[in-house]
DNA sequence: ACATATATTTAGGTTAGCCAAAATCTTGAC
DNA sequence: GTCAAGATTTTGGCTAACCTAAATATATGT
């Protein structure tokens, strides 16, 4: 589909300028699993749309319009990943593919009902906020576990949905969002923490500690 | 995308093939709004995928593979569509296009979740059967309310869902599925009726008579 | 500043699915 | 049985999105 391929590229540049990376053509290649000289062509075709601003050897970057449409994929693939879990009962490791299929055949429609059937959800199910139907969306104020200290009590705001298996973890060790836990110990040497999840100890690496962003209580 | 285009040339096959009408290259063509030679070529394509058996200048006829396929798309349709009317409020008369995207990004867990959510339904919104999940459809044993007469008592079991306006009129009349009616009046000229549903009187005409299909009480 | 490593673009080629027009087959009237 | 009308297939072409390899631009270390 058109469609298909369009959406893909602008999400994966709003993904990336997000993140503060340079969206370079390789970067994006790297992200959609495509060939470099298919994503030149391609930006070349996005940027005739207007979609994005691309200065060829100087990488890309959202125009108004690019920004829009992006958010507005978020969006339903946000509204989408909240319906799988709250009315199909998926587990949160297990949501993100089927909502990669189903933004792409939503409808501003669709998308309007599924809003108020789910009651108008702030945040998907792994905590990342949905824009709303305007194309605004809050930045989130919180910070990786990895930064806290033994003693701190924090609350689970987020948890990264770049790898499942991290999400599969972080649901195995009793957490999940708005759940409270303290740090217990922390070592210097690699990063690691153990942090108490309600009455349990349980052992988080540095890798995990910065894939859940929490705010501090 | 590769499988969109496969599911409605199958699907539109398995359609014409149950209407008993012969599937020609032009029938197909017409149904799917494509040029004929561009049906001649996906026929073959379909062919060496075995989905098809098909005869140069002699029609075609889905495989068992084909016919496998057909149900499971018609399946995820109707679910979709039971879903669309269910969770999110749709009218019957606006869920054939949201559905007919929907059921090509349906995965197999998906449609199993969506199945157990709605409880297993036997039938989607407009009475057509759902096909279960080993592919066997059940056929309906209802007759078009135009084969009726004065002063019979039948109840709505199906409404074609080929013209939304139609969907919308029946629903206009304060006709739904499962509601009685009774014939009051037949034109014999031109076969149109009156039919009393509740305590209203409402007028049929014959076009209208032969996509409302019914069962005698 | 220069050479080289790396990133990016260009060029040529592929596949899926479509179209329009030309060629060919089938069928029904006589 | 023949022939024209209608249906079907064939042919040549198009676009979107991809690929690989070659060419070119940028960036880096000294």
């Amino acid at each position: 589909m058109k469609n298909q391929s369009t959406e893909d590229y602008i999400k994966s540049i709003y993904r990336l300028q997000k993140e503060g990376k340079s969206v370079t053509t390789s970067e994006l290649a790297r992200h959609l699993q495509i060939g470099d000289g298919s994503v030149t062509d391609m930006l070349k075709k996005l940027s005739i749309r207007k979609l994005i601003s691309y200065e060829p050897y100087r990488g890309v970057a959202l125009t108004g319009a690019g920004r829009t449409l992006a958010l507005k994929i978020v969006r339903r693939h946000r509204l989408w990943e909240m319906f799988l879990v709250k009315y199909l009962g998926y587990p949160w490791d297990a949501i993100h593919d089927e909502a990669e299929r189903l933004e792409h055949v939503t409808s501003d429609e669709l998308e309007r009902r599924l809003d108020i059937t789910l009651g108008f959800p702030k945040v998907d199910p792994h905590g990342d906020p949905i824009p709303n139907s305007s194309g605004e969306i809050e930045d989130d104020k919180c910070t990786a576990l990895s930064h806290f200290s033994p003693g701190d009590s924090v609350r689970v705001v987020r948890v990264s949905d770049d790898d499942p298996a991290v999400l599969k973890h972080v649901a195995g060790i009793g957490l999940a969002l708005n759940h409270s836990l303290v740090v217990t110990k922390k070592m210097e040497f690699d990063g690691s923490m153990s942090v108490k999840v309600g009455t349990e100890e349980h052992f988080v690496s540095s890798k995990l500690a910065e894939h859940i962003f929490v705010q501090q209580e």
